[in-house]
DNA sequence: AACGTTACCGGAAACGTTTCCAGCTCTTTT
DNA sequence: AAAAGAGCTGGAAACGTTTCCGGTAACGTT
């Protein structure tokens, strides 16, 4: 069944059948008619193959995943995928780990099969500038605000929650809870990072409502969001024994994490100590206590990811940075002192 | 950069070219060498649109993931991906909600890209018999054992854990623990469903223990494995005032909810009610209580799909039913009565 | 010396589209 | 009435591969 066949039967030529299918104007009325009825009536469903082959380009988008701990990661997939659907788009997602060589073949390998362009999801990502400027295809970085810390602003776009103002109501609410010696953890990703974004924007509140900063109160974890570091993390700082009565954390997974610890060490939440997070991940409103985070505008997220990249690919846009609103979503995981 | 250029440098034919990259037998040790390594220093890459043309099949293949609530699939996905990666073909997921017309447009849609095989995973699919035939291509169920009820065995693969079985040994933990009036909630999928196994399971371990099973303590959700309608079924359950020690769900985050639910009405797990669930979620190691749970090997599970997709698309093997192991991991949320 | 075999290689068709170009028929303009 | 344009259509090249078929050269066998 090619278009061969619905030519023929319809008594038309190729040329005209392919105009047809891909809306070219200058095709009569009754012909078109015909034509798309016996489309409808075959089930005839063109050959991408071909198709890409003569306009050397293909229908697909490539999706890099990185930070597999985090679930907030998978909720952002999900959306993606589906405005990638919408789009008439085929989505290739790639999930990579830590390994330094396994994050450069995403490169690498994502260039193999003809991506029409490329969207990176996920904390971290240690590709080089030289490397990025290799990748001939419009991409995006969604809800990682400096991606790629040593880049021109104008060679990629992005879209991410506003970090630093996110962390600094986030801190902001518990301070006007009443609390003042609040400690913080914080993953120690690569410079920049997001982590570094919502760390300052801890630092920007407690500094502006006149708050010294303790070190003792920061917690430096290992790895990027993941639940076991932060775990243990907040097991040193409890066995420091220094006093705090809240806790900032900056994924729900981790503030789940957290609280565990809290938790196991004998101290309730809130009542002992009040958690606060960033994500809004369904499942941290069945956390117990229930958390009170920052909800990311996921669908948001993916939705303008999406309509960004296109409309660099398609129309030849402009990069563009996008930084949304996380709003205050109140759980059972902060009390007033 | 084509095949052309590298059979021109190399002063070869294309045939040739083309052979050495497919790993024909027929070309001369020193031809090959010099093929391969003009193809290194170029950084040549064949065109997929062009071979899948003349090979008339791409090296694509189509997982559709349905049933959004539930991480377990979340984490699926990912080891799935990673096979795929593996194994040098190109996956393309496709999320579907619940809405009939939706579903159907997946396994139509499916075959507008040219896919290989297909992976479905998650918790129910409406397709009719009829539809299903008309794929053509191979296809495994995931992690979903009767992922389609009336289709003869022989016709699809399928990897997943007893489920049956492990319903029936989670029961069995919570029975030797000492209860004998234990709760269920289940989701009321469809016929022969994931959750009637696992139902059936629960139903067979009372009866092996000569525990006489209480309608009224099973609870009905609808939805698949949804957190919003099990936090409502045990609060109902809760209202009514039926008396019960333990608490069995189907799912990590199904038990999430139910734990909340079952604290939210003062009732402390598992001090007053002990909750056993199935699926052993990363995430539900750091749950309050951390949960005791039948954890499904996903990394096996979606190896195992992977290889017998692959060995019936490329060496037509026959179908094949797989049945793995979920083990106990111990938590705190079941204690002896 | 003739033949068959083996190992290797090139030519060319084929895959199913899109798109440029040319041509045809009508209508409108000069 | 001729020229110009508009509207529609078909022919054919092109996209970059794979693979079938045939051919050559070298070599061993009779």
């Amino acid at each position: 069944m090619t278009i061969k066949d619905i030519a023929k039967v319809c008594g038309v030529s190729v040329s005209t059948v392919s105009r047809v299918l891909n809306k070219h104007p200058d095709v009569s009325e009754t012909v078109r008619r015909r034509v798309l009825q016996e489309v409808e009536t075959q089930g005839y469903i063109p050959n991408n193959s071909a198709r890409d082959l003569v306009r050397s380009r293909s229908d697909a988008i490539g999706v890099v995943v990185r930070g597999t701990g985090n679930l907030f990661f998978a909720e952002m997939l999900k959306t993606i995928g589906r405005e990638i659907d919408r789009a008439g788009y085929t989505m290739v997602p790639r999930f990579i780990d830590s390994d330094a060589d396994e994050v450069k073949a995403g490169a690498i390998l994502e260039r193999e099969k003809k991506l029409q362009g490329l969207i990176f999801l996920g904390g971290r990502f240690d590709y080089t500038p030289a490397e990025l400027t290799l990748i001939g295809v419009p991409y995006v970085c969604c809800s990682y605000t400096n991606c790629f810390g040593s880049l021109e602003e104008k060679d990629y776009s992005s879209v991410s929650i506003d970090d630093h103002l996110t962390a600094y109501r986030a801190t902001e609410h518990l301070i006007r809870c009443g609390h003042r010696r609040i400690a913080a953890v914080v993953p120690s990703c690569s410079d920049r990072s997001i982590s570094e974004l919502r760390y300052d924007g801890f630092r920007s509140a407690l500094r502006d409502y006149g708050i010294a900063f303790d070190s003792n109160l920061l917690v430096e974890t290992g790895g990027c969001f993941e639940m076991p570091e932060t775990y243990e993390g907040v097991c040193r700082l409890l066995r420091c024994g220094v006093d705090f009565t809240a806790l900032l954390t900056l994924s729900d997974t981790t503030a789940m994490a957290a609280m565990k610890a809290l938790q196991d060490h004998g101290r309730s939440v809130p009542q002992d100590c009040s958690v606060i997070a960033i994500d809004g991940l369904n499942v941290s409103e069945y956390a117990n206590p229930t958390l009170t985070t920052m909800v990311q505008p996921v669908e948001e997220m993916g939705r303008e990811s999406v309509r960004i990249l296109l409309d660099t690919m398609e129309n030849g846009a402009p990069t563009e940075h996008l930084r949304l609103e996380a709003k205050l979503r109140a759980g059972q995981s902060v009390c007033d002192l």
